[in-house]
DNA sequence: CGCTTTTGACCTGCGC
DNA sequence: GCGCAGGTCAAAAGCG
């Protein structure tokens, strides 16, 4: 076991070295493709105003000027002189470290305290209870407040496969309710973090009605405690869907985000990550199902998106090849830690399969397709989303996993 | 015995 | 105002 956990600390040193090399490719290959569209946009609309970019891990509005200067000209097409936004790729690590986005929310909500129910004052239930309740009341910061409910509400919804009840991420949950959603004959159930009182962190847990083999788990709120590193990239992945939505809304004159610059700000497609600006809950959805035969039962711009009021159809969503890249970096590494390389000349033919990739994330998704045929690069395959989300695996030690299994034979035999 | 899950009831928002 | 669906609560049951 010594053996095996020293092993296991040089495995994890090896994701952060290669996490932070490949980090630094990836800004450079963004800030190229930048400039490119940027050239490609001003062609096309001359005036064309840019919102904010959505890389930032950060909570909004806490961007430094001293970090990495931005290449964007998104900040030369922001009109109002608003604080320039840079592009940055910031660590999981170093994203807690500057600034903790839960205390940011709960800083927020602390300023509205008179929950409904006066039992449950100190649940974060209640104190969203009660400040929709000041919202209806107290107009008087109507855009603030929209947007905190925004960052409130903002989700990631993760699509993986996985043959276990539920992805363990890192976390450790507890069940609190199961519901049978309007067409899907898989229950959806419902869990709040347990690893600290008052965690305002919930997640739900359903299968996919198309493929069951899909386990769709969407996670809302932020964390309010540490957390182990497995759960680290989730967690900040979660942050950062609300900071991305946010961005959106903080920057269009309504307060909501403009549904024709939204897509705008995203690089090329890419099928790993779309985004839904569906409100009240604009959610970031990472598919990491994709396989020549995932790619059948696939309905990547249909599932999760509603058409956001006005918005045309063909813009309801943006695939985004700038939030899923701890993922792609995750599987990278996986592929080394299996010995399973995911090699350059994998890569290569992958590019050559999919000519309009031209990010990183884009490679790696497709250089999964490409070699998920390989039975052996299955194993690497779970291994890399196990090593973001946790690990998918019945025996987790987390109570929620057994249980699940109970649930769903109860649900089963309920149905 | 303490913790977690189950599950029916309840609350809330939304569309008609 | 009503019905529906999603989300949450909390007492009861289950489990180790």
């Amino acid at each position: 076991m010594n053996a095996e956990n020293q092993k296991l600390k040089d495995m994890v040193n090896d994701v952060s070295n290669n996490y932070s090399a490949l980090q630094m490719h990836l800004v450079n290959l963004m800030q190229q493709h930048q400039r490119h569209e940027i050239n490609e946009v001003k062609e096309q609309e001359a005036s064309l105003i840019v919102p904010r970019q959505f890389m930032d891990l950060r909570p909004s509005g806490i961007a430094e000027t001293d970090h990495e200067p931005s290449h964007s000209s998104s900040e030369e097409r922001t009109p109002s002189g608003s604080p320039p936004n840079n592009v940055q790729v910031t660590s999981p690590k170093d994203y807690l470290k500057t600034k903790n986005p839960v205390s940011q929310l709960d800083q927020e909500s602390s300023s509205f305290r008179d929950g409904k129910r006066i039992g449950r004052e100190e649940s974060p239930e209640s104190e969203n209870l009660g400040r929709n309740k000041l919202q209806k009341m107290n107009p008087s910061k109507p855009i603030d407040q929209a947007t905190e409910a925004t960052m409130r509400k903002a989700r990631v919804s993760v699509r993986a496969r996985s043959e276990a009840p539920m992805i363990s991420d890192g976390c450790q949950w507890r069940k609190y309710g199961q519901k049978m959603a309007k067409g899907n004959p898989c229950p959806r159930a419902y869990y709040r973090c347990t690893m600290a009182v008052g965690c305002p962190v919930r997640k739900q847990v359903q299968r996919c009605a198309e493929d069951r083999t899909i386990l769709i788990t969407t996670y809302e709120g932020n964390h309010n405690h540490p957390l182990p590193p497995a759960a680290m990239a989730m967690a900040s992945t979660t942050a950062s869907a609300a900071t991305m939505l946010l961005s959106g809304s903080m920057h269009s004159g309504d307060g909501m985000m403009n549904p024709n610059l939204f897509p705008r700000t995203m690089l090329p497609c890419s099928s790993m990550a779309t985004i839904s600006a569906s409100a009240p809950f604009p959610t970031v959805t990472l598919d990491l199902t994709h396989s020549p035969n995932a790619l059948q039962f696939q309905r990547p711009n249909t599932q999760f998106h509603v058409p956001f009021p006005g918005q045309p159809q063909n813009s309801t969503s943006t695939s985004a090849t700038q939030f899923p890249q701890v993922f792609g970096q995750a599987l990278y590494n996986q592929s080394k830690f299996s010995g399973l390389q995911l090699s350059q000349d994998i890569v290569s033919s992958s590019q050559l399969q999919q000519p309009q990739q031209s990010t990183l994330a884009d490679t790696v998704s497709a250089a999964t397709a490409a070699i998920a045929n390989d039975p052996s690069f299955t194993a690497a395959l779970a291994a890399a989303i196990t090593s973001i989300i946790g690990g998918a695996h019945p025996n987790s030690s987390s109570n929620t996993s057994n249980n699940n299994n109970n649930n769903g034979n109860t649900t089963n035999s309920r149905q």
